[in-house]
DNA sequence: GAAAGAAGTGAACCATCATTCAGACCTTCC
DNA sequence: GGAAGGTCTGAATGATGGTTCACTTCTTTC
């Protein structure tokens, strides 16, 4: 017994998995799924193709991991939103709102998330995830037709509504699959024109009445 | 010079194509785009793998042939419908529903043409049928505005939003990717509950008033 | 029936990656 | 310093599955 992880080790070398993480995150961003291999990402994260292994014990395992921690970002800020301030229409404008935007913002990653082709592993937990914004987004509606805000409905279908239709908006802008993305995507400002038009469709989607 | 297709013999051979597309549209609703190899493509259709490449210069080819009769089918009876008798919002509700019940009477072919994962050239055939729904949807949601009956509105957003919303909806009762799709799949009675919410969530998404 | 030319076959081929592994190089601890 | 036990490397390995091709079988034409 001559050897033990010393805490700087220790911690050495969680870095080196955060980086990993962050390099394939952004590859990912830049290349889609299909080819981001695992020889781009050690690549980009500047190790060999088999350190990766060091960290994770498949590919897969490291798709997901990039995946839960894109897509659990988006879910935590889209939950700190809904639950926030103002009656449940304004929180549920807002979010979609903010929503939009953040994918607008950072449309590799968006487009990575919300529909560009993956392994089996990242579209079941692609799935998962849009079960969590439906459970958020029918948590706000359910709210608006206690407080009389809202005509009665069912909030679930609502809320899975509400995620197909940003997707979907969203996804056009977003870029197209296959293409080689543009890297400096992060540039454009949203279109105000968009998110106003997505958010009043959200808001009649949930029965909000028209301004 | 002595050889020339006999009318009977090409006929003979489009057949054949026809019956390949036919079988391969079969496997991809029973088994997905990921497990249709050519091998198992080729072997419901009783032909050797290499005879594939008799009527396809490759496997993407037959896809995208085998993605665009099914998804033509689906444009082509919304198109109909959403062109058909009644005034905007009746037609919109109607398109809604019917596509929705065809979806759910066809589950494993609705959710290969919706939302399963498959190679990038079915990906973008996929996106241009969304398209197509995307500007069916938008003229009817025009005339709608036009007669008095919708407020005003983007009607190409609040199209992709009902495009979205329908999808999204859908999918989940679709059933999940990579679990094997049990093959007696047209069975079930769609879910009359359901589908009164999703056409309900579609017209509020338009601006219909709420009954 | 025989020549010419397809269509059909399926085993071999090949490209693509994820994954492994033997060896090189580091860290720890005595 | 050196033994023990890591980490890191990158070429070799292996699995998968689309594609090819030498060969067989069927059709047409004379």
């Amino acid at each position: 017994m001559a050897y033990r992880k010393t805490p700087a080790e220790i911690s050495r070398l969680d870095a080196a998995r955060e980086r990993l993480i962050a390099c394939a995150t952004e590859v990912v961003a830049d290349v889609g799924w299909a080819q981001a291999s695992v020889a781009a990402v050690a690549d980009a994260a500047g190790i060999a193709a088999g350190s990766v292994y060091q960290h994770f014990s498949s590919k897969a395992e490291l798709a997901v991991e990039v995946f839960r921690r894109a897509a659990g970002r988006e879910v935590e800020v889209l939950g700190e939103v809904l639950a926030g301030e103002g009656d449940p229409v304004e929180r549920l404008g807002r979010g979609v709102e903010v929503f939009a935007r953040r994918a607008l913002e950072n449309r590799g990653l968006a487009y990575a998330l919300l529909a560009a082709p993956a392994e089996p592993a990242v579209g079941a937990e692609r799935l998962e995830f849009r079960r969590r914004y439906r459970a958020l987004f029918a948590e706000v509606v359910r709210e608006g037709v206690a407080a009389g805000q809202l005509p009665p409905q069912n909030a679930e279908i609502t809320a899975a509504a509400l995620t197909g239709a940003v997707g979907e908006v969203l996804v056009d802008p977003l870029g197209h699959p296959g293409e080689a993305a543009p890297q400096a995507a992060a540039s454009q400002a949203p279109p105000q024109a968009l998110l106003a038009d997505l958010v009043a469709a959200a808001l009649r989607c949930a029965g909000a009445p028209t301004d």
